[in-house]
DNA sequence: AACCTTACGGCAAGCGGTTGCCAAAAGTTG
DNA sequence: CAACTTTTGGCAACCGCTTGCCGTAAGGTT
């Protein structure tokens, strides 16, 4: 009736109080081998649900709970995926880390958040030192290059956020559509004269929206400026709106919603009524959006849900189901959410 | 002259499409043992000059990145560390997150972020889970109570945030003089009847600041009134501001500025005018308070760098220095920003 | 020159799991 | 009931790195 062999400890009642309990103490304390518990907590049909059972209690009663490490030294996995975003001060990414946090909780993987602070360096640093501890990779608004994407998508599983990618599967929102919505509500609201006003000039979408600014607002007839570019934040705002004015368009859509609030704060300051001096388009429909002064016409898109679809399609890249090729591409909608920054143009 | 003796791996140029280097690959490009390549990475002084250079040219030339999974497990340290926020998508921790984050990458420690959902059962899992996967942990606004936080505390290094506490270091925010702060300005303004606003009934921080509400407001002769508890979300602002008006009360001290903003956006809605029939004051100046309508006055703190204070506190525990014990208490000042959500009372 | 320190580097035993391989046990079948 | 198949569980070799212990060579002392 030996109850404790090799080692000195006694895995009596609770057992919190000694080192925490290895696989071996439970192997101990249900009579089995290691490499059984090992199995009786992976691939529980492999083995007898009785001795299952067993271990089950044991490990319970030892109050259990398997090394992550450990495993993933001998398993070679982690199961860690690390999120990268370009700036953790952005309630932008905010949207999105809430998103993967819980989608990845959900599948019990462990979130590693990276700042990369807008730099691609940083971001492919972080690529780099972070290979071994993270199964996979969410970039959000990656700022590397095409041809380090391909590079970087080839040696270790990854998913592009608002960053097309041929080489890895992406998540977008659907920024055509919502420029073209924007352009549309301004157009009805008889503004002739709009502005884009630029974020960083390294940012995917922010070309995007360019572009399809320029195609969508010359086909209109409009007549277009550009203003920029400028770092996404409040701050910048006041440069942005002085500039925008100044080209005097009636009418912005602008990168997204923190420069629009800056915008909007430094009009008001002014003097400059929104929306019947100028209207303003964000972009994001961040927190906030709704209860700045005037509350924000804003692109909406489920930035939240889009966090959960990436999480999602790299899950799939790491565990290949049967059947089905992965998801490639998932394109998030987007709608015009319209509130109190945009009004007719003036006469 | 053999340049690869046991393995068949050829670690060429480059190396990065072989499997990732080990430090086996290091030791035996550089001639000397693996330990000592081991040494020369942690504790340089350990070795001579000359070998730790051809150890470091080798590892570079490998582009070797230790495991730190395999670090681990032989040094029983993770190298990361656990914050545990109660709702990741309360903006009010995202500031806390940044410090953290923030101090711990300059420690080059890996932040590992967890959602509690304000429940002290997720609280208490994750800390149980993951005691194997961190070093430490900081607790941001514990939901714990004072005997679990006692129990856990002696079992893993953590430091609380927002939650006093005798068993562990604490970085707190001087809510008492805030409240008197708020409670001085409202009386400057004319305001005898005032209300406070609750947040929910585990949060200490909501317990600390009705305490000192009600002391201070008792001592000016105030009339008091309590409403709440309100989940600290804008979303039962409604019913918030509904219920302070009800009270008759002219100024409220709301437990956060979320639930604040709330309110505000209900007033604007009854058409009760916010500062000329109410007075509004929130708690820790998120994101948003400045460009609210109206902006609203509100009791800020350093947060941000109370999260990189928690972070040092805990550190310092990890890693005792020589000399002075760490510090096991450290309190953010406050102050009052005042905005035009607070004016005189209404005659 | 003989002797003693020190600094440096190697050996090998783990850290806590996982997993391929194999043998014993249990279940089938004719 | 023997021969055969399928389960079930144990053995032991790692996974990649750290670290206590020890031998050796280099430098210092009288």
């Amino acid at each position: 009736m030996a109850d404790s062999g090799t080692t000195g400890r006694n895995p009596k009642a609770g057992a919190q109080r000694d080192r925490p309990p290895t696989i071996r103490d439970v192997a101990e304390l249900a009579g089995v081998a290691t490499s059984t518990v090992s199995r009786a907590l992976a691939r529980p049909e492999r083995v007898n649900p009785r001795t299952r059972v067993r271990i089950e209690e044991a490990a319970a009663q030892l109050n259990y709970v398997p090394s992550s490490q450990a495993r993933g030294l001998s398993s070679g996995r982690t199961n860690a995926v690390a999120v990268l975003v370009p700036d953790i001060t952005n309630p932008f990414y905010f949207d999105i880390i809430r998103g993967t946090q819980h989608q990845l909780k959900a599948a019990g993987v462990t979130q590693l958040l990276v700042d990369t602070e807008e730099s691609s360096d940083m971001e492919l640093d972080a690529l780099h030192k972070m290979r071994k501890s993270a199964d996979g990779f969410i970039l959000a608004a990656s700022r590397l290059t095409d041809a380090q994407l391909a590079e970087v998508s080839q040696s270790q599983p990854l998913v592009t956020f608002n960053r097309a990618s041929t080489s890895a599967p992406t998540v977008m929102i659907d920024t055509p559509s919502a420029i073209i919505q924007a352009l549309e509500h301004l157009a009805s609201l008889g503004h002739h004269k709009v502005c884009y006003v630029a974020g960083p000039p390294t940012s995917w979408s922010n070309q995007m929206r360019w572009k399809v600014f320029e195609e969508d607002a010359t086909k209109r007839g409009m007549e277009i400026h550009r203003i920029g570019p400028y770092t996404p934040k409040t701050t910048s705002g006041a440069a942005a709106a002085d500039a925008a004015v100044r080209t005097g368009a009636t009418g912005c859509i602008v990168f997204n919603d923190l420069l629009a609030i800056g915008m909007l704060q430094r009009l008001k300051a002014r003097g400059i009524r929104v929306p019947a001096d100028m209207s303003i388009i964000g972009s994001d429909d961040i927190f906030g959006a709704d209860f700045c002064n005037p509350p924000l016409t804003t692109i909406s898109s489920p930035i939240e849900q889009a966090g959960r679809v990436a999480v999602s399609m790299l899950l799939a890249q790491l565990n290949p189901l049967s059947g089905s090729a992965p998801r490639q591409l998932a394109v998030m909608p987007t709608h015009l959410t319209i509130r109190e920054s945009t009004g007719p143009a003036p006469a």
